[in-house]
DNA sequence: AGCAAAATCACCCGATCGGGCATTGATCGC
DNA sequence: GCGATCAATGCCCGATCGGGTGATTTTGCT
């Protein structure tokens, strides 16, 4: 047995990057006060392993095959609505952290950050507190007066998206020509986007899709 | 001094997440044969890693703030055209590999390989050898066929993504509108997109975007 | 139950787009 | 030199798009 204490803090990291997992686990070990108890390379594992260990943070990216990180977050936070949960992912956009946040992660951390940066994360989400990353932070302000999408919008954006026309759309969503007309106009006003194209744009870079 | 071995391979690693870093850094130094030089957190910095450290191999992401991994590949090869150079990032892409092999890149590999894998690419280039990791070779054997987009197509594509119109495109490149039309036009045919937000989508997807 | 918000459908119209077809220079390789 | 290739240009025209305005239904929340 070599993790003697009884207090550290036991943590699970969801990542399918091997060396990153191997990275995030050396810096947690290089701590006295952590541990890391278990990995997953998915979503679908991320799910078991939380089950199985019961950890008292998991580290999750966002980006994964499968069930990606935010439907793993949903369903743990579900489950254990005590659970410690933060996002560790490459990439910032107000959408995916407002998407994260409300699924029912703790934190927000970019992978830019340094190994302090994440320890004090940790700690701080074990203390209670919430934590996004001031990169993000400033994002989420310059986006705080805009609306989020909803999912009728993100379905007909996803198909314009792929080069659909308006009517072929209306056809796939089996409604009116017009009510696509209705839901785009809506969506590019949201986004402040100029055409159907910029529209997709600022979507992707805000985070709004799975990519 | 700690390496005692004069014939270990010198490796430079070159991206923007610690975390990252410290993992291909335990990946490296548990193998016997390799030895991480240096690192450096942006494509500048890779430059002036390797033009002090001269290593044997560099480990090159190509999402980098400011000079990015695809820039850094080019300069160094270009003051180095012995160096060996290896990419090692999240996105297949076939346009983003065939650029990075283009510009003096002898290995594609993802981050989702395994550390084995990451040796073992690493002695390949070593012996001469050029790697590209399976699922991106699969990926450019499926687009073997088409065309890559000129530097002109590239640029009217950006601005039809950011929502300019064919006029607006036009007036900025300072050509005519129908020069635009017919440059969107046949990037349509190349890519086989159905209209111009496909057509941005299409290439985000292959990686004709730095993004 | 009752109000607010979102979703649906409808019509008009000017601007933009995408396809087809043809012409001019300019650069490149043979 | 000369054909080849490509960027640039022009015109025509039907299809699609984007804006404005208004009405009805469904949904969610109190």
């Amino acid at each position: 047995m070599v993790t003697g204490g009884a207090d550290r803090i036991r943590v699970l990291i969801a990542d399918d990057h091997p060396i990153m997992r191997d990275g995030i686990a050396v810096a947690l070990e290089s701590s006295p006060d952590m541990d890391v108890v278990g990995q997953a390379a998915d979503g679908a594992e991320a799910i078991v392993r939380f089950r199985e260990l019961h950890p008292d943070v998991a580290l999750i990216d966002l980006q994964m095959p499968g069930v990606d990180g935010l439907q793993a977050i949903h369903a743990i936070s579900a489950e254990f609505p005590q659970a410690r949960i933060i996002v560790l992912t490459s990439y910032p956009g107000d959408a995916r952290v407002k998407r994260a946040l409300t699924l029912g992660a703790n934190a927000y951390m970019l992978k830019t950050a340094t190994r302090e940066e994440i320890l004090g994360a940790i700690r701080s989400v074990m203390n209670g507190r919430r934590v996004v990353a001031t990169e993000v932070a400033g994002e989420i302000a310059s986006h705080a007066w805009s609306e989020m999408l909803s999912d009728r919008e993100l379905s007909v954006l996803r198909l314009v998206a792929t080069g659909h026309t308006n009517k072929r759309i209306a056809d796939i969503l089996c409604v009116s020509e017009d009510t696509v007309k209705a839901r785009l106009k809506n969506i590019m006003t949201k986004l402040g986007a100029l055409d159907r194209t910029h529209a997709v744009t600022l979507a992707r870079n805000r985070g709004f899709f799975d990519g």
